[in-house]
DNA sequence: AGGTAAATATACCGCACAGTATTTATATTT
DNA sequence: AAATATAAATACTGTGCGGTATATTTACCT
């Protein structure tokens, strides 16, 4: 059971990611995060050890819902390509998903934190290589269940898949522009139909 | 024959922009700007009023010399696909071309600026949507001579295509790996040799 | 219910921020 | 070379920053 001060914590990372990850870690004042919070700097450095520390557990919390949400399309029940079309669709709805916590927090992070921070940026571009590795296993698991064949590595064409698909994000989160995504899918799920499906 | 002044505004300009770019808006202090021109408040603002006016000139410096690069690749004598090849070909030295600005411009004011200066988000906004442009013109031309055959408008193939090299811009941004560039530019030359190519 | 420890609020610190008014130096013109 | 106009340097302002020491409140335990 969550003691006072935990309930506190969470709930402060919960109200703080979304602010740090719209308007990057300079951007994010701790004084933006005591009105955002209704709480005080007291609470505030009672919880969390500095501003770094505040930024980095707000990264993890996007991160770690963003992660969970993957699994859940790349673990759900069926074929490996069933696995990818459901990954797939799931992008066709990123900027939804992704709303309430201010964008993607592997874009905005990655590139914000790049110069400013980069303890951030490093926890950002290993998210994005966690993806792709999540990607290649079921890519994997696809070629050994004789469902796709692809020809260059798990790995190698994981990559390729979630190049094109931050691009989609990256060019959605540019021009405010959702077709980006939708058109991106739709590109991946024929390249997928026409080129790997066996 | 530029005067002193104008000399020394290029010169600002030239300095500042790819530390606006690699720090962002906010991220960029005058202080940094002094320092890294050798020069004091007095110079910089009297050749600008003032900080978002600054930021401005140094995003149109770096987007001015990205599209002049492009024009000279989608420009360049031959045939539509050797021009496409040219630019592909760019794409694969991006990360050295944008080195010296601090990272892809789009990219990273795009990103940068969403929710912390909305006249240079719309500034970068504007500029992919004219690359996108360029893209369609030069594919419009090779339908019109009979190279290559498309399955979609111009425009939408010309924003696949640039949603393409945007990702790989993006992967190789947060993971600092290049090979996010050939890779996708190997990808897309293959593409178009196959798909598109009468 | 009272005492104690944990959690939050308050008040403050030194510093760096964007911006400005004024002074000094540099060109230009006559 | 003197007078004038322009450009840059200096010195300063008020404000907001991240962070801290202390006071106060809240929750927990007996």
């Amino acid at each position: 059971m969550p003691g006072k001060a935990e309930k506190t914590t969470a709930f402060i990372i919960k109200t703080v990611a979304p602010i740090f990850n719209k308007y990057g870690y300079v951007g994010t004042s701790m004084s933006k995060l005591t009105e955002a919070t209704g709480l005080t700097k007291g609470a505030l450095y009672g919880n969390f050890e500095n501003k770094d520390s505040l930024a980095m557990a707000a990264f993890e919390y996007n991160r770690n819902r963003l992660i969970y949400a993957i699994d859940e399309k790349l673990n759900s029940k069926g074929t490996s390509l069933q696995k990818l079309f459901s990954l797939t669709n799931f992008y066709k709805h990123y900027d939804e998903f992704t709303k309430d916590m201010g964008g993607c927090p592997i874009l905005n992070v990655g590139v914000d934190a790049k110069y400013n921070n980069p303890h951030l940026a490093s926890a950002a571009k290993e998210t994005a290589k966690t993806i792709e590795g999540k990607i290649a296993l079921v890519l994997e698991n696809g070629i050994n269940n004789n469902e796709i064949h692809i020809p260059i590595t798990p790995l190698q064409f994981a990559k390729q898949l979630y190049t094109m698909l931050q691009g989609a994000v990256a060019m959605a989160t540019i021009t405010g522009d959702r077709k980006y995504l939708l058109n991106t899918v739709a590109y991946l799920d024929q390249l997928v139909n026409k080129e790997i499906k066996k």
